[in-house]
DNA sequence: ATGCATGAGCG
DNA sequence: GCTCATGCATA
């Protein structure tokens, strides 16, 4: 009936309030035997890989230090103190934004100055040291079909406080974010990934510490990126791209691969949904995420190339489903306003986001949920890739 | 394909 | 509170 799935998690606070400070924590690295890519020598990027069991201890690279360091995020803390002018300039700029978009002559409300969401795929401008840190604890969790919807609170706006949220704009904030309009880069590569996921129990979970970073025991030259353990992005993104055109070539739809998934009678592995399947597909998910799903959809690859082979209708599972939940969408201009405070400082206060909210006139969770998936956006793999 | 949302864990 | 994985609803 219904069996709760735990996630994995890592989520660590950090204090940032300067710059991404190293903190370590444990990563499990499960993926023992998963992810073994019968590594092609043609890397074109040098990926330094130790072998593939490594074992270890090591506490691991902080992904998201790791992460951020790379990202082309400014160092908004600094300004600590600050951020309330910060948030006035913000604001200002909004506004001014918004002004010149309603007042002269209505004409579309699309056009934002930048777009601080993943556009940017696969570039490869980045000398960034990426990753990989490895935190795979196979997060992977049966959804349970099981959701129950209640909602949240409310927003309760009695007086303006007017906080320090106008002022006048004194010089803009350069964004800097860059764009990118590479998309999938798909190398052909001929992957002959051995991999058998194996078991990856949801509650047991075997995981080998990852190897640190740095120590580099032999390699000649580690650029920028090494990819470490298990799961460069080089691979997941040839996976990914693989994937998608086999699947396509077998007729089915992103749905039904997710559907299909709980067919496959793995521990701990449900259904997914056509939207995750999606995004696997176009790499809008984290590393971690990525690789803890290759496995699974990489066995069901292989399922479905094999009934296919025989002629076989493998059952897919169509739920049913009846539920209306109501997504509220955030009009352009505020996003533009959201926007523009997210640039200076994507992770507000609880203070600040009521602000922002009452400014904005919504509700504050809106507000919440927005930065947070506005986080989220920006830790997704596209960026960090090396190469 | 993506925007907004929920919920599990971890502080 | 956050992060992270994931999903429903939608453009």
């Amino acid at each position: 009936m219904m069996m709760m799935s735990l996630n994995s998690k890592q989520a660590f606070a950090m204090p940032h309030t300067s710059l991404a400070e190293a903190k370590y924590s444990s990563l499990h690295s499960s993926s023992s035997s998963s992810t073994l890519t019968s590594n092609a020598p043609s890397s074109s990027c040098s990926s330094s890989r130790h072998s593939s069991t490594i074992s270890s201890s090591g506490g691991g690279g902080s992904s998201e230090a790791m992460r951020r360091a790379c990202l082309p995020t400014p160092p908004s803390n600094i300004f600590g103190g600050l951020d309330e002018s910060l948030l006035a300039r913000a604001e200002a700029l909004a506004a001014v934004d918004i002004v010149s978009q309603t007042k002269s002559h209505h004409h579309p409300p699309h056009h934002s100055p930048f777009k601080p969401d993943a556009t940017y795929h696969t570039m490869n401008t980045l000398p960034c040291t990426s990753s990989s840190s490895s935190s795979s604890s196979v997060p992977i969790s049966h959804p349970s079909a099981l959701a129950s919807h209640h909602h949240h609170h409310h927003h309760h706006h009695h007086h303006q406080p007017h906080q320090a949220l106008e002022g006048d704009l004194l010089d803009h904030i350069t964004p800097g974010l860059a764009l990118a309009g590479a998309m999938a880069g798909p190398d052909g590569s001929v992957v002959s990934t051995p991999a058998h996921p194996a078991h990856m129990a949801g509650m047991n979970h075997m995981h080998q510490a990852a190897i640190n970073m740095a120590h580099a025991h032999g390699l000649p030259s580690h650029m920028g990126c090494m990819s470490d353990v298990d799961a460069d992005p080089r691979d997941l993104e040839a996976f990914a791209e693989r994937f998608k055109q086999r699947r396509i070539k077998l007729g089915v739809t992103q749905a039904d691969v997710g559907s299909a998934l709980a067919n496959l009678k793995i521990p701990g592995v449900g259904s997914l949904s056509q939207s995750t399947i999606c995004r696997f597909e176009s790499l809008t998910l984290s590393h971690n995420n990525m690789i803890a799903l290759k496995p699974i959809l990489q066995a069901w690859l292989e399922e479905a190339e094999k009934s296919h082979r025989e002629k076989l209708n493998k059952p897919e599972l169509f739920n049913g489903a009846e539920k209306k939940r109501k997504r509220t969408s955030i009009a352009a201009p505020e996003k533009r306003s959201l926007e523009a405070y997210f640039a200076i400082q994507p992770r507000p206060s609880s203070e600040k986001i009521a602000a922002i909210a009452e400014k904005l006139d919504l509700k504050k969770n809106v507000v919440r949920v927005w930065f947070c998936n506005q986080r989220q956006k920006q830790k997704r793999m596209k960026y960090s890739a090396c190469v």
